[in-house]
DNA sequence: CCAATAAAAGACTTAAAACTCTTTTATTTA
DNA sequence: TAAATAAAAGAGTTTTAAGTCTTTTATTGG
């Protein structure tokens, strides 16, 4: 479904609001730790996703990730579009050019239903709401 | 969604099951047109499919690619599973090592509802549907 | 201002996916 | 049975994704 990057900066970025909720700055090390990720490989992402706006940080003693506006509340679907671009809610499942009514493929019509809610459960998922559920043990971002 | 080599394998087994639904063999060059794919590595997957029993083909003039059993009738599915595996039915949205509803990720319960439909949908999708959509020039298979 | 800290940047390696080319084997038909 | 045909097999190459390592830059606190 997603690639590998952005797997990974999906799992960051709701690492990220679940630890820096009360503005606190959370380093890249606790970060990979808490993904089970390579740390550079983290690292560039988070870079990546920054000088786009999604993630604000800061250098220095005390600094890393955080969110500076709570108010922007990015999704899920906002991150993969920023990783992935917009290929899997847009592009056809079948890898023709480009996905058309006018000319569809074969399995246009059942398969632009399940994009279509897929695209709007990850743009119904904020990074912020997972919070209670990391925090109660009852979701998980790694398997360790 | 699927790999590229899924794309075009789909691609050309709704290909071949349309051009041979009478019994007809279909050659290798006439797929790879039809499907707008590297004749080579077209011809790569669909060795891969028949070793696997998906599809059957012969050797020499008059020979080409075919289905021996009507009867069987396969789902996209099949394809899917047959050259991507079952990590797209079966796995983690969030590249978690394996998804389980006891240690769930965040968007679990979302995801394998979409994750669900995907697998109903490619599997209620058999190679031999298509047929009348193409013949008509409904659907398309390619953007030539 | 200096030392410590932590992210940014950039160069690099490795591995996997995508694609190509050449040779071999099987089948048909003249 | 020889020539033509078409897939199978195998050994490549190229490109992209994934991951690593080293150096630089910014920030802080003493
Ligand atoms: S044309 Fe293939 S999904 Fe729309
Ligand atoms: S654990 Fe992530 S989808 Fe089930």
């Amino acid at each position: 479904m997603f690639s590998k990057t952005c797997e990974y900066a999906i799992r960051a970025m709701i690492f990220v609001a679940h630890k820096s909720k009360d503005g606190t700055k959370i380093g890249i090390k606790e970060i990979a730790k808490g993904i089970d990720s390579p740390e550079h490989f983290i690292a560039k992402i988070l870079q990546d996703l920054g000088k786009k706006g999604l993630i604000q940080s800061l250098k220095g003693p005390n600094g890393g990730f955080f969110f500076e506006n709570e108010t922007l509340n990015y999704s899920i679907a906002d991150v993969v579009t920023a990783i992935d671009g917009n290929k899997l809610f847009s592009g056809c499942g079948l890898g023709l050019k480009e996905c058309s009514t006018a000319k569809p493929c074969p399995i246009h019509n059942e398969f632009k239903k399940v994009r279509d809610d897929i695209f709007n459960m990850l743009q119904a998922a904020k990074l912020t709401q997972f919070t209670d559920g990391l925090e109660n043990n009852l979701t998980f971002l790694n398997r360790k």
